[in-house]
Formats: structure tokens, C-alpha cells, sequence
DNA sequence: ACGCACTGGGAGAGCGCTCTCCCAGCGTGC
DNA sequence: GCACGCTGGGAGAGCGCTCTCCCAGTGCGT
């Protein structure tokens, strides 16, 4: 209104005086809480258009105890830094990383609430994402923990913040937490595997210093046992394209006469299907693959991959219900939520 | 230290009065403002580990007025919710939302900065977007907004929020901005496929809503007709892999004869390669395929996509420096910085 | 010996909000 | 007619921090 408005925002106690109230009935005006006589609150609400008044949210934090964020921590395994890569640069690119946040969004959006993005890729960003939450900057965290002996999880747990896990750690916690039956999926591709009668088989893991990535593949393992296979070939990759790449290409100069291919996530198997091009190898006539996740990564190339589903984004979007649930009634006992696998059949196994 | 530890978290005065100093005394080793005595120095770290004190960024923020958080905003187009769909869905899938988030990580490792990341994909979510915003719950914004009519930045200059965004805004704004030189690189990729003999050539642009998407094709349409080729089929997509897939199939029905094809994106470039490959079309023997971005798309499937390179997460990064020069330096003027696009020839064309 | 700049620590006033008290006014029951 | 609940508004004490003053002590020049 006046030329004040300019240099500083108003506050409660601008919007008080135009109203003619007290700061406590503007607050309960805005905060809803308690009654206040309908004539006084149209006033507040008029005064409080005519003063462009926004509340100031540290102010309210700081009495309240509340930030309204919530953390989304990527807590990778440590990363090389090298000059040329980017920050983040691989696990960014990964499409699971976009699911994630998709998820969280979804499971954000009937709230005022906005996920901030933390990195946890080095000892030092985790003592910094460590330090940042305890500062109180969010109520809370979700945490993608990828390695297995990522101290962060009991970290958190020892900070008391509330904190929800994608992917159950390796030793239990009293942290929540929401996965997928990995080993279910790894059996399920091994089922489908042999079902289609592919005998000389081998299997491209993820990290083993990753749990999920020695679920998949001791499930396959399992099932490819059940099914009478117990000579395995393996090759350990690292879950980028570029690594699916080299283990088939291993596994092809080793076992040039196998006939299927599992893959633990979307990405090395359609790597391993580039190399297969490359060999002039039919899939699924010559070779059948199949892969997991049931990533954009599926669909993108010829043939389309036959996967393994990974829910990415309801079991993101439950992370995030699961955290503000414990948000909302502190003290609850700490839940596991675990998904499905499913098989998703398209053209490649 | 005592039992008291577990109930309430330790304050500045806590630890002053351990150390047996004032309260101003410890803000000032924290804060490394003016000299302190190197044995009171000492005194007050100690109190501090003892304390496990940890200063509250919610009381700091409201005398500083300053958060240390940025918000990075996807302001895209207004999407259409399905039920089925996440939200963002797209938007986060795609490998150019990957390299944003790396790039603005790059730019923000040094300090101790996180991004807090917002949506606004609708109107309301772009309120809600503003009024976070003003609250004051981030230092600045860093807008990645795709459409040309998004009211978004002009609303957060009008607000007086530090901003920078990722692409310039169709009408000029006071506002600085990093973007690529979009029309050039449309040139490169005319010149390149020219230069390879193409004649029989089609452009699937992205949605003409978006200025980078425009500038693209004109920049094509330019360059091809100073080689002498007018008539230019085209077909609007909308940046996905799918609507390559449909862009390049009604393509091929229309103009069976073609032998080069430009794609705005590297994602609609792939949709166009397995298309190609369903009609056993060769690339680029038969047909060239030049994508945009330089994604890891590029380099996917088969073969490896000749493309444009737009330095996504150098601009970013940059982006990120920009808002970071603002905040430190308030009233400097906005600047534009313009990146130069660069042929990546691999075999697609 | 005195004044004076300079160094380093303390006191205390807020920052803008919430929330607990407290209290005035009013209707109700006996 | 009076005590009593009940409704709705105001006063004011913080939340935990920063930062401006202010002031005591020290070393220096003259």
C-alpha cells in the first residue's frame, strides 16, 4: 500500500494494526485454529490482501518446530569424483532417480510440502547431510541407501530424526522402510527363463556390496537351481548401460554358446542387448534377456525388454506416506513395507 | 552429556554457559567473526562437542534472513493428471531433468547448499510454488521453464525473489539466464546432414510452445535453405520417446523416399531409430538420424546417435553460480549466458 | 603520566511468530 | 438475582539466534 512496502515485508503486527486486533487473532485467522467471529476474520482477511502479508516461515519454525520439508537423501556408494563427471552424474542419469522423485511428488502433492535433494555420495557430504538435518532445515528424510554399509541409516536413527529407507538395510534397524521382494524377482526370471527352455544361462548382477543386488541374484540362483541349473555364469556390474555392456560382452567371449541372459536392472540389459546387436545375435530367437525394473530403459530400444517390475514409484510414494504418518504421530513403532515383483513379458525373453 | 540431552536439544546458551562466556562469545566462534581469544576459543569448542550442540537454522534464518536453501523449480507445462500416471512422470524421466539436478549439485558442492525441488506443473502448483517462494523458505529460484507463456518468472521478479532460469524467456525479462544457442545448433545439424548428401530431408520438432523448440527448427529451416532445399516436411513432438516413435512412423507413411531426418531431442531421435528399425531401414545407410542434447540416449541403442550437444549440465551449473553471484551481490544487473552447441558425430549420421 | 586507539568480551534488543494465560461479556439454571 | 460455564479476544512470554552497542583492559606515543 504505502511506500513501506517496499523496503521491508509486513509482518503479524502490521496486518494487526490495519485489522484493529490483536497479532493472536490474526494468527488464529491464518492458522484456522479456534473461533474467531466471522466479521473480525473477513477484516483480518482484508487487511491481510491490503498488506501483501505472507507469514515468514522461519519465525513460524522456530516456535513450532517445524520446517514443512522433508529431506530426499541419495546416499550412493562413494563416488570417484573425477574432473570430467559431473557431480551425481551416474546416479542421476539412472531413470530409477526419476522415479524416485516422481513418486515422492506424488506422495507429497496433497500436501504444501517440497522434497530437498541431498547428496550423500562421500563421508563428507554425509556428515554434511548429517549436520544439515539436524540443524532442523527438514522434519525428516527419506533415504535412498544403496550400499550396504552406509553408516547414514543408523546415523539418523542415533540423531532422532525421522527417517524412512528405500531398500531394508542390511543388518535391521528400527527404521522404516519400504522395498521390493528382490529375491521373489530374481526367481521369477529365472522361472521365466527356463519356461521358455533356455538351459545355459548367466546372470549380470548389480554391486554385491549392494543388498538388493544379491537378493536378485541369489533368487535367480535359487530358482536356476530348483530348475536343475547349477553352473551360473556371473558377472558383476555396476547397474550403468556401459557396464551391461562389458559384462555381456565377457560373458559372450566365455560362454559364446548361451542362450539367456538375466540382467538386475533395465539399463545393463539393454547394454547387453547393444552388444548382442552388435554380435548379429537374435533376441529372443538366438538369446533371450531379461532384464528388471521395468525402467523407461525398457522400451527404449528393439526389441523391448521383457522385465522384472519394480514399483519405483508407489514404493516412493509410500516412503513418503510412511514418513508423514511418523510425522504426524511421533513415536510409532517403525513399519516394512514390502512390494511385488511382477513379470512384464514383451519381446526379448 | 547429562539426561537432560535426550529431552532437549542443547542451545547457544547452553554451551555458553558451560564454556563460561557469553552467549555472544560462541555465536562468534561459530560464525568466525572478529578475533576471539584462541584460549576461549578453545574453551567453547569443547563445550560445544560436549553439549552436542547444533545451532538451529530456523532462529538463524529469521535475524539472517537468509535460509541456504535454493529452490530449483520444473515449471513445465500444465500436464493433465491421469490417474495412472505419476506426477511429472515424464518430466522426470527424462535424462535432461538428470542432467539439471547433476549440474546444479556441481555448482552447489562447494558451499553447503542443497536444492529443495518444486513443481509447477499446473497453475496451482505454480501458486503454491510462489508463495513457498515468498515466505522466504529458499534464498532464490533457479526456473527451468519450458513454456512460452508461463507467467512463472515474471511472477518471481514481480516478487522480488533472486532468479535465474534455464532458457530465456520468450518476451525479455530483468532476469539472468543461461540458455544454448538453439538456432545454431539447428544450423549444425542442417549442415551436417547436407554436408552428408541428404537431401530428401524431415525435421520432428519439439512442442512450438517452447522457445528452444522453435529456435531449433528455424535454425534448421535457415540452414537448409541456404542449401537450397525449401520444402521441409516436419512433424511436432513432444519431446518423448513415444512421440518420436509417432513422428517418425507418419513420416515414413508420408515421405517414403526420405534420407535424413533431424530430431529436436535425443529421446525423439531413439523413438525415430527403432522405428526405422521396425521398417528395416538401415542408418544411416538408408537414412540419417541426427539427434539434440548429447543424453545418454545418444548412445543407448544402435546405432550410437550423431547429435547436437547442448552442455546441459554445465549450464546448469552455471545456472547455479549465476544465482549464487546474485545472492552474494544483490542489485547486480541480469546477465545472459549463451552456450555454444557442438556436433558430436557418431554413426547415425 | 596522560590520552588515545585498539582489541576482545558482555549485555540486551530484537527477528516474526505461536500459544498459554487471563479476562470481559453473555447466556443459563436454580 | 447471582454464581457459573462458555465463547472469543488481548497481553505477553518466549522460540534460539545475531548483531549493535558499550565497556574494560592493554599498549603506544608524546
Amino acid at each position: 500500500m504505502s511506500s513501506e512496502a517496499l523496503k521491508r515485508a509486513s509482518t503479524l503486527e502490521d496486518v494487526a494494526r490495519v485489522a484493529g486486533v490483536s497479532r493472536a487473532t490474526v494468527s488464529r485467522v491464518i492458522n484456522g485454529v479456534r473461533n474467531v467471529d466471522p466479521a473480525i476474520q473477513e477484516a483480518v482477511r482484508q487487511a491481510i490482501a491490503r498488506t501483501g502479508y505472507v507469514p515468514n516461515s522461519a519465525a513460524r519454525s522456530l516456535v513450532t518446530r517445524r520446517t514443512g520439508a522433508l529431506a530426499l537423501v541419495i546416499s550412493g556408494s562413494d563416488a570417484p569424483e573425477t574432473p570430467d563427471h559431473h557431480v551425481g552424474g551416474e546416479i542421476f542419469a539412472d531413470p530409477f532417480f526419476g522415479r524416485v522423485v516422481s513418486g515422492v511428488f506424488t506422495g507429497l502433492r496433497p500436501l504444501d510440502l517440497h522434497p530437498v535433494l541431498m547428496l550423500a555420495d562421500s563421508a563428507e557430504a554425509r556428515d554434511k547431510a548429517l549436520t544439515y538435518l539436524r540443524q532442523g532445515n527438514a522434519d525428516g528424510a527419506m533415504v535412498v541407501s544403496t550400499h550396504s554399509r552406509d553408516p547414514l541409516p543408523a546415523q539418523l536413527l542415533a540423531a532422532g530424526i525421522p527417517t524412512v529407507l528405500f531398500g531394508r538395510p542390511p543388518t535391521p534397524l528400527s527404521l522404516s522402510c519400504v522395498d521390493l521382494d528382490n529375491r521373489e524377482g530374481g526367481r521369477i526370471a529365472a522361472d521365466h527363463l527356463t519356461a521358455r527352455g533356455r538351459h545355459r544361462v548367466a546372470a549380470i548382477s548389480g554391486p554385491l556390496g549392494v543388498r538388493a543386488a544379491r537378493d536378485r541374484l541369489s533368487g535367480f540362483r535359487e530358482a536356476m537351481a530348483d530348475h536343475g541349473i547349477h553352473q551360473l555364469p556371473h558377472v558383476e556390474g555396476d547397474f550403468t548401460r556401459e557396464d551391461g555392456e562389458r559384462a555381456m560382452t565377457s560373458l559372450l567371449r566365455r560362454y559364446p554358446d548361451l542362450d539367456g541372459v538375466f540382467a538386475a536392472n533395465d539399463l545393463m540389459a539393454q547394454g547387453a542387448l547393444a552388444v548382442l546387436a552388435d554380435h548379429r545375435r537374435r533376441v529372443p530367437e538366438d538369446i533371450a534377456v531379461i532384464g528388471f525394473d521395468d525402467s523407461s530403459a525398457a522400451t527404449a530400444g528393439r526389441p523391448h525388454l521383457t522385465t522384472v517390475r519394480q514399483p519405483v514409484e508407489e514404493m516412493a510414494a509410500e516412503m513418503t506416506r510412511v514418513l508423514l504418518d511418523h510425522l504426524a504421530r511421533p513415536g510409532r513403532a517403525a513399519t516394512t513395507v514390502l512390494f511385488e515383483p511382477t513379470l512384464i513379458e514383451r519381446q526379448s525373453a
